[in-house]
DNA sequence: TATATACGGTACTCTGGAGTTCCGGATCTA
DNA sequence: TAGATCCGGAACTCCAGAGTACCGTATATA
């Protein structure tokens, strides 16, 4: 009767619904990037996604992994890789990247960057989630669109693709973390117009 | 006797020694790069500095205002404003910028912004003290040597020079605290070649 | 129906750090 | 010399937050 088969560990009682991840996280994200990583309590979160803590403990072993969980199912948001821009000219591409819904998410984005900052260095696997999810995502979206210039002729071959790809961030990132003045459109085009673009070499 | 005239608050006792507050503000410093600011604890401060808890709280009200004081007391260091490079060309003043130990107290520079940027939101005096002393100094540089760039003829009179300015502390910042690689030599000679010279036109 | 687990919610324990107080000893002024 | 304030150091109070335990209720299996 007792006899748990190690081949069908069959599970008793109410299962756990798992439909309420997703909101959970998501009120996390929201709290992070408002108090940031130590001002952040797993109170804050439970009561932003109406659940009790013990529901949070029963499915995130500490505060850590849940954070992780969260930064990490930011990936690819706001970014839909299967429907690109594709203008036909670097300038057109780039261009057509700064649009909300890109924007607005990417706000909150960086607001999460800033709370988890000061936690990469003594903790790798929230410093590898993060690049995954934060930093990755939108350099591969301009290598795409640096390559294609390059297959046309539109740039030199011979470009250092990877600072490249990092120049609008990290312009972008330090606007908003280091001088704390808002990235706008107006921002965006301009970083595109008066640094990416000379620097790629174009014509 | 007891009569204590206002213009006359003559101090009773022994005098506070204030050779001292330095060598804290160093050592909070230290600590903040290390563990940033919710892992730093007055104790770790008191107990580098070979100091008593009790002397940094007769000095600074609160772990906040050492913070305060420590990040400010950081302004212009490594940088001698009376003594700046004039190579006679915008890239050998960029360059000459580029040493030891401009280097590596920029790395403790960094740690310490990491440690604090999540702070900035919520902490004004803060932000301002940081920005004054973390990255308005470089940006200030840069600016001269875009100027006499200007006044030479090297670059176009009508560039954006407070964008000019951003680019290299912020490509530097991105790989720092978010790429977590090195900003070592080769890498700030790239971000000038690559990136700044050509988004100020250089021919 | 009986048992087991999930749920939201509340109350609890435990730990670490901010800030305070006191100590014995040193250094200042009156 | 006497009183006041400093020093480094240690012991203390106080509190917020991580994590646990338990409540009554809901939903699953056998």
């Amino acid at each position: 009767m007792t006899q748990t088969t190690l081949t069908e560990p069959t599970k008793l009682g109410r299962k756990r619904d798992h439909t309420r991840d997703p909101e959970i996280l998501d009120a996390a994200l929201d709290v992070l990037a408002e108090t940031g990583y130590d001002g952040m309590t797993i109170d804050m979160v439970a009561a932003r996604a109406k659940a009790g803590k013990a529901t949070l403990y029963r499915r995130w072993p500490s505060k850590n992994e849940l954070v992780i969980d969260a930064v990490a199912c930011m990936k690819s948001n706001g970014i839909d890789y299967d429907n690109l821009p594709d203008t036909g000219t670097l300038r057109g591409d780039l261009i057509a990247m700064v649009k909300p819904p890109s924007i607005r998410d990417a706000d909150r984005k960086m607001k999460v960057m800033a709370a988890i900052v000061s936690m990469l260095a003594g903790n790798p696997e929230l410093a590898e989630t993060a690049h995954q999810a934060l930093i990755q995502p939108r350099a591969a979206v301009n290598r795409i669109f640096f390559q294609r210039a390059i297959d046309r002729g539109e740039i030199a071959a011979d470009v250092d693709l990877t600072m490249l790809c990092l120049i609008g961030p990290a312009m972008a990132a330090y606007r908003t973390l280091m001088l704390r003045k808002p990235v706008d459109r107006e921002y965006l085009v301009a970083i595109i117009d008066k640094v990416v673009l000379p620097a790629a070499g174009v014509r």
